[in-house]
RNA sequence: GGCGCUGUCGUCUAGCGGUUUAGGACAUCGCCCUUUCACGGCGAAGGUCGCGGGUUCGAAUCCCGCCAGCGUCACCA
């Protein structure tokens, strides 16, 4: 029986979270679920300078909006925390002074000022800048003397010649030569262990068996895999998934508009659209292209992952957004869509039920038009608001004759006291004053349209009109006749 | 600059030496449906598979070189 799987995404709380970072923790999830492993959270929270409470908040509410339940991590617990590193700096000393004991890293007593002048000097000599190993080669004495003086100090890790090669899942292997490395810092001068370090520790002692993460950690993979081996860790195995880009094929940034993933739920895009397009940002399966999450847990195989970056092109988000949207049962289409007429203030915090009844009508009459939930007002405002006026290109179009002004009057005899008001019933009405006026029905449709809604386009004009009701059709119906009048 | 990764329609991708006149999806355009807008259906356009060599009877697929893009080179994570 193979060990159980145990992935992790580890994010550090200095901003939002992006779309790249969902993604990454989108496969770390589905690599998990498929596996039948567990999905670990992290918070990386060591630089007390660029970590905010904001930044966690956000993230741990993107992630639960997405549906990426963590199956160990704040707020879930777990048995190998604690699980923000702040709280784990305890963890990291042990190891550190072995390495130090057994010889693999050693103190550094360099000066930062020392170091970017020396890296300034290489830069305009037009040298790679490297560390040195000055301070590899001190000797007994002049530590013990550095020591006693009190002298502040890293700890560096002493790089052995050689090759390490890194086994990665989705790009084989990748060589790098240790020649390259230099002696990096493994502790910083106040103690705390670099990034470096911790991630290995942690990922160590987590027990993660599988690093899935950004294409940008590979060049950093090599330091950790000297560390595992260093401290005598079992290797996890790595997959580096390709970045997500701009449309300008640079890495995707604030620059490139939104790319907070609550941003888009904020635009009402539905999380299963999100994920169902994160999820194609690199991986396939066949000429399939909608997929939900117990699909994707399914299917989801690192080994498909492809290897090139994806840029973000929310066009193809909107059309799916659109299909699941569609896919909504009338019930959660309103539950999903509250939020924007409360907003919009078309109906009340708290709705009677006749409010709730039409508004589900309206939703539904407007849900394959819909490719953003934000959307929503503006389609459906005149079912709950007489119109204020008229589209003027349309108006330009259909209310410039005075025959229109008896006909829409003409509509209203007919509509008069009509029971029931269903659409099915109101078709023939308009179709026969149509025929009655020897006109197409059409140049009677797109005038009653315009006086009932305000606008060029509408749903169906007749379920429209049931929605609207009788006595308000009426209303509007005359209010237009007069607006025609005193136009032409 | 060193190192590393990547390179198939505008975008996401299928393709793993022959059944490929390179397939699908989004976007675009056209037609149909139709009272409008959408939805849906049908169809079109769009790729000299980064470029150049080679291997092979045969290459998008294998090899080499080049070019381009990106990433990374911190006491940041």
């Amino acid at each position: 029986m193979e060990r159980e799987t145990r992935v992790r995404f580890a994010p550090s709380p200095t901003g939002y979270i992006h779309v790249g970072g969902a993604r990454t923790a989108l496969f770390n999830y589905l690599f998990a679920r498929n596996t039948g492993g567990k999905f670990i959270l992290r918070i990386e929270d060591t630089d007390l300078e660029r970590s905010s409470e904001e930044a966690m908040r956000d993230i741990l509410e993107g992630l639960r909006w997405l549906g990426l339940a963590w199956d160990e991590g704040p707020q879930a617990g777990g048995s190998s925390g604690p699980y923000f590193q702040a709280e784990r700096i305890d963890l990291y000393t042990g190891y550190m002074n072995r390495l130090e004991r057994d010889g693999m890293a050693y103190r550094c007593y360099c000066t930062i000022d020392e170091l970017s002048a020396e890296r300034a000097r290489a830069v305009a000599e037009g040298r790679e800048y490297k560390y040195g190993g000055k301070c590899r080669c001190l000797t007994p004495g002049e530590r013990e003397s550095r020591l006693q003086a009190g002298a502040a100090s890293v700890l560096r890790f002493a790089v052995t010649p050689g090759t390490t090669v890194v086994d990665d899942m989705v790009r084989g292997q990748v060589s790098f030569d240790n020649a390259l490395l230099d002696d990096f810092v493994i502790v910083k001068s106040d103690g705390m262990a670099t990034y470096n370090f911790a991630v290995v520790v942690d990922d160590a002692l987590m027990g993660i068996t599988h690093v899935i993460r950004g294409e940008d950690h590979l060049s950093n993979t090599p330091r950790q895999i000297l560390l595992y081996k260093a401290l005598g860790f079992e290797l996890p195995r790595f997959a580096h998934i390709p970045l997500i880009m701009g449309p300008d094929r640079t890495r995707l940034s604030k620059r490139h508009g939104a790319t907070a993933v609550t941003s888009y739920r904020d635009q009402g895009i539905l999380p299963q659209a999100m994920i169902n397009f994160l999820a194609l940002l690199g991986w396939g399966y066949g000429d399939k292209q909608l997929f939900d999450m117990t699909e994707l847990c399914d299917l989801f195989n690192i080994e498909r992952v492809n290897k090139n970056p994806a840029v973000f092109d929310t066009d193809k988000l909107e059309w799916m957004n659109g299909q699941y949207i569609r896919a909504m049962t009338s019930d959660d289409l309103f539950q999903a869509g509250l939020p924007y007429l409360l907003q919009a203030g078309l109906i009340p915090e708290e709705p009677d039920d006749e409010t709730v009844l039409k508004s589900k009508e309206a939703l539904k009459l407007v849900q394959e038009r819909l490719r953003y939930l934000s959307e929503i007002p503006d389609l459906v405002v005149f079912f709950f608001i007489r119109p204020q006026g008229y589209e003027p290109e349309a108006a330009e179009k259909w209310f410039t004759r005075s025959q229109t002004a008896d006909r829409l009057e003409k509509l209203v005899s007919e509509l008069q006291g009509m029971e029931p008001f269903k659409a099915e019933m109101i078709e023939p009405k308009v179709r026969n004053l149509a025929a009655a006026e020897e006109i197409k029905a059409g140049e009677l449709i797109h005038p009653v349209r315009l006086a009932l809604t305000g606008r060029k386009a509408s749903p169906g004009l007749f379920e429209t009109m049931e929605l609207i009701g009788c006595e308000e059709c009426i209303i509007r119906l005359r209010k237009a006749a007069e607006f025609v009048r005193e136009r032409v």
